[in-house]
DNA sequence: ATTTTTAATAAAATCGATTATTTTTAAACT
DNA sequence: AGTTTAAAAATAATCGATTTTATTAAAAAT
């Protein structure tokens, strides 16, 4: 069979993956309209595909649609990003809970992968997407056995919002430290099958990296 | 100003309007893929609003999209209900309890108002499209002073999908007249700021109404 | 007879151009 | 001067046609 094409991938999928990459990353000014042209230009398809994107994009929550005048940027306001906060510490606990109660032995494996890979990642420094992929994909594991693909996906969703105002915000370096240990300290605590301990680090660790995050939005929100 | 135009409505905003109704409504078999042209031809739009429509509806959870084979309606699971189902009691509760505590006397007005419109299409045994409507509306304003917007968000988003299972499944009148019932009751032990006994109540629906739309999928789902 | 290859068909995705709507700019008016 | 109206420009949305990819049907090979 050999499917060495671009097995699956679209021009839409394509630029929708790059679109929401851009958006994390915050390589768009919160607040601003699109300028459709200039994305097309930008990443070299043609409407019809970039369009697509735009709609899917918008239906996640990472884009604002008003109609007959287009897509702008969310705003980052400090409501929203308690809100968010609010609900990650709600979800994500829930899952958690979920997921130590039934987790299986491959789930502990992958935990245990998930969270070494990130951990040599702290220690050498590494940064940007790289990291932010390893980090995504621990917290993704953490939760993963919890049987319930709805909560999954709501969780998915929040965080993409989270990374917006965290990513954009000033590093506070003993804050991030702290919250590295805590990777490690969430991963014990699951494989030990402490539920109220560790739900009470989630908690924590959520809340941390709120504070974080709160510099993303000056003072007002 | 007089904006007696179709103000603020695109091709693709109306097309996502009625397509997710039809689904809502199981107009369409679940598991079959969406013919395009016949949709073209059906809506009565052009391939481009309509495309953009059914993008947003696969981000939103309605449809499923398969990059370079289509769109298809997703199939109706017993795992999946029961996971929209739990889910369903977890968001709402919460949800509920919050606009308990939080709720003013401007949501307790809509409340009562929003019950009183649900009874009388009960009593005149108001049925179909219209009902649902009203109910629909009873629900998310029983919640709706929860104070969390992606709270709101996913609840409406598990109703949407909850509705699919449910509206497809045989009526069982027994059911329903306890349903209609604990419409009245939640109500009233909301409007009483009883937040243990609402939560419960509420957990009891959903629970109930999980046992009508159990009928959508055959024994083995 | 079954599998593999090839050709034909159907469907999805994309393109370039057109139409409709909004936003901006300038003129006319009070 | 400030407000309203009208024209021009810019942008969003849509259209019809083309291209690409998947699916089906037929032929060839094992």
């Amino acid at each position: 069979m050999a499917e060495s094409r671009n097995a699956g991938v679209t021009g839409a999928s394509r630029i929708f993956d790059m679109l929401r990459q851009d958006l994390l990353d915050g390589r768009f000014t919160a607040g601003d309209k699109l300028a459709i042209s200039a994305l097309r230009d930008h990443y070299d398809v043609s409407l019809s595909p970039l369009r697509e994107a735009l709609n899917r994009l918008a239906a996640y929550g990472l884009l604002e649609q008003e109609n007959q005048r287009g897509f702008r940027v969310p705003r980052l306001s400090r409501e929203e990003l308690d809100d968010i906060m609010t609900m990650r510490k709600a979800l994500e606990c829930m899952a958690l809970e979920r997921a130590i109660v039934q987790g299986d032995a491959e789930w502990e494996s992958q935990l245990l992968a998930a969270a070494h890979r990130l951990k040599r990642a702290d220690e050498g420094g590494l940064a940007g997407l790289e990291w932010e992929k390893l980090h995504a994909e621990f917290h993704r594991t953490l939760v993963a056995a919890c049987g319930s693909t709805w909560l999954l996906r709501f969780i998915a969703q929040l965080h993409d919002q989270f990374d917006r105002y965290r990513r954009m915000a000033p590093a506070i370096p003993e804050i991030r430290k702290a919250l590295d240990q805590q990777h490690g300290e969430l991963m014990s605590l699951a494989l030990e099958r402490r539920i109220e301990a560790a739900r009470e680090m989630m908690e924590d660790h959520i809340h941390l990296s709120y504070r974080v995050a709160l510099g993303s939005c000056g003072e007002g929100g």
